[in-house]
DNA sequence: AGATAATTGACAACATGATGTCAAATTGAT
DNA sequence: ATCAATTTGACATCATGTTGTCAATTATCT
């Protein structure tokens, strides 16, 4: 048998990725414009997020971990973000070179902002889905990333 | 009642997006992982895609609506794959500036390599997924993707 | 203590995607 | 036929993401 052939379910699967890229670039571009009025993007949007989730100041590197993200590439968001006053960096008392990011009031205003206006965006959106389904849906995206993992997030070796 | 209130399925959506944005970018890194040797990336790999799928010869632009994709973007990438030697340019009849791409013998080659190597790698992260929860997710994202529509595409107006 | 690894931020080069502008070519309305 | 609108490719600019390199710092091992 060759191994050109596709099962059934990789078919499906490769039609589903096709849709995936649309849909994704689709949420980037809308969540684009929601947060544009306060001067966010998607990923500044999403590092404030990382912020606000990790609970206590952290440095940028730990950021880019929790993202699951490009440690290059947040810092100069970050520093974006510091040059714009919505974050700010603190010295860390345990590593003289990693300061800790933290919020600014006007970063936390804009950070709360942002959910305000996230919050109906959200509801219409799920309006007439099945919870349901999108659980299905999480377990499928589940599985994918776990047979994805580990084969490219390395940064030296 | 407050708009920042989420719905049970609001909330949901909110961390099935996260893991969209996840998804997405695991899928693109592995994507070109697998073409990389072929000088390919995921985003040639497409461009190639839809020039197959297209049946018979098209220009640019219309490609990229195929795709729903840029088309200054999918003009630059189509470009390269010219200086390349994967794809060339016909004389349209019907319009004199808007030529037509092809693959070369080449590109041909190329885009068959990159689905033997689609092949497997599709049946690998397919295996043990169930079609029917596969179609479920697709019918969750054609749902978003269609409330998501027409707030972004049109070039001008 | 001293050597080696790993972590971290700074910097640079490049690929990709979005957006805007312009001129050439085509289409459509009158 | 003529003029306006649309389509199309060329070019430019910027935001984002990836990758590689380097030096400073910290952690680890002996």
């Amino acid at each position: 048998m060759s191994k050109t052939e596709l099962t059934p379910a990789a078919t499906a699967l490769t039609d589903l990725i096709l849709d995936l890229f649309r849909l994704n670039s689709r949420v980037l571009a809308s969540g684009d414009r929601l947060v544009a009025p306060l001067g966010l993007t998607s990923a500044r949007w999403q590092i404030l997020g990382a912020i606000t989730s990790a609970g206590r100041p952290q440095p940028v590197a730990w950021l880019a971990r929790d993202m699951e993200a490009n440690r290059q590439n947040v810092q100069r968001i970050v520093n974006d973000l510091e040059k714009e006053g919505l974050i700010a960096f603190e010295a860390n008392p345990h590593h003289r070179r990693a300061q800790l990011v933290v919020l600014t009031d006007k970063g936390k205003q804009t950070f709360d902002a942002a959910m305000r206006l996230q919050a109906p965006w959200a509801n219409d959106l799920s309006d007439g889905l099945q919870v349901e389904d999108i659980e299905t849906m999480r377990r499928v995206m589940a599985a994918m990333r776990s047979k994805l993992e580990g084969t490219g997030d390395e940064e030296h070796t």
